[in-house]
RNA sequence: GGUUCCGUAGCUCAGUUGGAUAGAGCAACAGCCUUCUAAGCUGUGGGUCGCGCGUUCGAAUCGCGCCGGAAUCACCA
């Protein structure tokens, strides 16, 4: 079924041809939604028509309202200003498309193939998406940024698997390479042997608090050594510590038995933490790759490429590929001792994946601190002769910034993952007692639905704002509840669900499908026009990788829901047709709250 | 210094395939609960859309040049 913007928009370039012998694309057509302070709902601009027309903008505007009349009984009247041709779509059109969508109560979301289903894509049908997000070092815990890319990924995912995608979700946990060696290091020098079990510590902070541990002796010996005579760049190489973690990368690369029981230990305590944090957001992966079993394909990658003179050797031994051609620099792909550095795992996790899924599309959601990164990546995959380097995407977001500029988890000035979800769970039960509204319910129902509150209103914070923007959050000014925010959308649903409860004490029946004859209410059509709007907004996000526009849509939608919910009554309308209507319209209302907050993975409480 | 991204109300953000008089929320102030949940609704004040030039019938939106901020250009990840 065609929406009347089609149905137009075909229409008009049908009437170019009629009228004035001329033919337009489709492209050509500017149909926009009739600003408020007119009469209207479909707007048509004639501007970029008048050179087809050859006619003032009225009487292009005139022939084109004419014909449009005269072939859609859909369109009631229209009204002309200066080049803006504004067209009264019948109420029996929204009610009809109403009526339509009412069995559907999955309403814009279409049913993605089954992402556990992990076969490599066939040739047919639908196109397979591969998103790799989270991806987390074990060195340290999660923090804001952290849920930046978690919340982006996998909403990122929700909504392509909405158009009709296969959607394979994965992460790269970053689990070898300097880093971790830095925790292992300290853990060793000072740990006496401390455990998540022995401290009561959950695993992933405690070995975080070995990486700010090492990082502030790092600091202190390159302090030292400048002190004694050393430039900055001489002690930052040849402190002791980071040569013993360089030592100690170097028996990990060899196999070392000890270090390697050592880094399995620890890697397993912050897989436990992670994964908690993980279940407390609510995302959730289909498969995982671990960079320890991805880099020595990345490796060889180097060495063959080396071998194809596609990189060349320092005399020190080091691998560097020369990007100057691309603009770009040299960079280095293999130390000088033989040891890897990020983007060769990179290289090889790449190749896995097309080995093992043959995704169309590869996307990466990583910072734009990496920007960097990704262009050499695809430009490196490239020079090696793949033809798949062309489907990698990096969707680059912007950084959660705190007042004082960004966070450094190397001095452990960061915003937890784990408190700030407490503290927002906190906050809601704070709120949620104040307003009393929870009273007389049990426990645990009151919990879950603080957790459903404080969570929406995290994820929506986050998400409601254009990925490519950085973010500042404010640590002392706790993240709203009212106004344009998760639980005013919660809120409005709540109220919907409400209605329907008082509905069925009043013995008031839901009824089936609404008459076609009844004339809307301003905020009535407003509503059903929003509805009708949404599944666009869905491709729209989807084909900008853009959860944003989810976000800001629902808004609109339940602002204006609130103001039709104050203006007028549902259950003591007495006409039975509009108190049908009504009764509907909030259904369908309800229905694409409930959808569309489920792609940003937020949940709706039955009451608050 | 090179490259990329960002700059809209005091604050946080919408609006950008070029379209009509640039919109919300927060904060401030003034109203609305014997009514389907006031986490709501209504109103008031608040703007050289960073600056300039250009393209166009028309620019917050496109181009060029500045200014301000961020990221990156590591044998870090």
């Amino acid at each position: 079924m065609q929406q009347i913007e089609e149905i137009i928009t075909g229409s008009v370039v049908g009437a170019m041809h009629s009228l004035y012998g001329r033919t337009c694309s489709p492209e050509q057509i500017q149909l926009q939604k009739t600003r408020r302070e007119f009469e209207g709902d479909v707007t048509l601009v004639v501007f970029p028509l008048l050179k087809i027309s050859r006619k003032s903008p009225e009487q292009t505007a005139l022939d084109i309202g004419e014909h449009l009349v005269r072939n859609h009984t859909e369109i009631k009247h229209y009204n002309i200003i200066k080049g803006f041709l504004n067209m009264v779509i019948q109420d029996n059109y929204y009610l009809n498309y109403l009526n339509r969508i009412i069995p559907d109560a999955s309403y814009g979301i279409q049913a993605g193939p089954d992402t556990g289903n992990l076969s490599p894509a066939g040739n047919q049908q639908p196109e397979t998406i591969m998103v790799e997000y989270s991806s987390p070092n074990t060195n340290k815990p999660l923090h804001l940024g952290h849920i930046r890319n978690n919340l982006l990924g996998y909403s990122v995912c929700n909504i392509l698997r909405a158009t009709g995608k296969r959607v394979i979700k994965t992460n790269l946990v970053n689990d070898r390479g300097i880093h971790i060696c830095k925790s292992m290091l300290t853990w060793l020098r000072y740990g006496k042997g401390e455990t998540p079990e022995t401290s009561g510590k959950k695993g992933d902070h405690l070995v975080g608090e070995y990486y700010v541990r090492f990082e502030q002796e790092y600091r202190s010996q390159v302090s030292e050594l400048i002190a004694g005579g050393y430039s900055q760049e001489d002690a930052e190489k040849n402190a002791p510590v980071i040569l013993e973690a360089q030592e100690m990368l170097r028996k990990w690369e060899a196999g070392d038995p000890e270090i390697l029981n050592l880094w399995k230990t620890m890697n397993e305590w912050v897989y436990e933490g992670f994964n908690e944090t993980y279940r407390k957001l609510g995302v959730d992966f289909d498969k995982i790759y671990y960079e320890s079993e991805t880099w020595l394909q990345g490796k060889k990658m180097v060495l063959d490429g080396l071998g194809k003179k596609q990189f060349f050797q320092h005399p020190d031994g080091s691998v560097w590929v020369d990007l100057r051609p691309e603009g770009l620099d040299e960079k280095v792909l293999l130390r000088s001792d033989g040891t890897s550095v990020y983007i060769t795992q990179d290289m090889g996790t790449a190749q896995l994946r097309q080995e093992q899924y043959n995704p169309d599309k590869m996307i990466y959601v990583v910072g734009n601190e990496q920007n960097y990164h990704f262009k050499v990546l695809s430009i490196i995959l490239h020079k090696l002769g793949f033809p798949w380097a062309e489907s990698l995407h990096h969707l680059s977001y912007g950084m959660v910034e705190l007042p004082e500029g960004r966070m450094k988890s190397r001095e452990g000035v960061v915003v937890d993952a784990d408190d700030l979800i407490g503290e927002m769970i906190q906050t809601a039960r704070d709120m949620s007692r104040e307003l009393g509204k929870l009273d007389g319910l049990k426990e645990s129902e009151k919990e879950n639905i603080c957790k459903i509150i404080g969570m929406g209103a995290l994820k929506y914070y986050i998400l409601k704002v254009d990925p490519v923007k950085n973010m500042t959050f404010n640590p002392r000014e706790s993240i709203d509840f009212d106004g344009n925010t998760g639980s005013f959308i919660q809120y409005t649903y709540t109220r919907i669900r409400s209605v329907f409860r008082k509905a069925e004490e009043l013995g008031i029946s839901k009824p089936g499908f609404v008459s076609g004859q009844i004339a809307l209410n301003q905020k009535e059509k407003n509503l059903l026009q929003l509805v009708h709007e949404f599944p666009a907004v869905i491709a729209d996000a989807a084909q900008t990788y853009n959860p944003s526009l989810i976000a800001n849509f629902t808004y609109e939608l339940v602002k204006e829901y609130n103001q039709f919910y104050h203006d007028f009554s549902i259950l003591k309308e007495k006409n039975k047709d509009k108190r049908n209507l009504r009764l509907l319209l909030s259904e369908v209302v309800a229905r694409v709250i409930r959808n569309s907050m489920g792609l940003l993975g937020i949940e709706m409480p039955e009451r608050m």
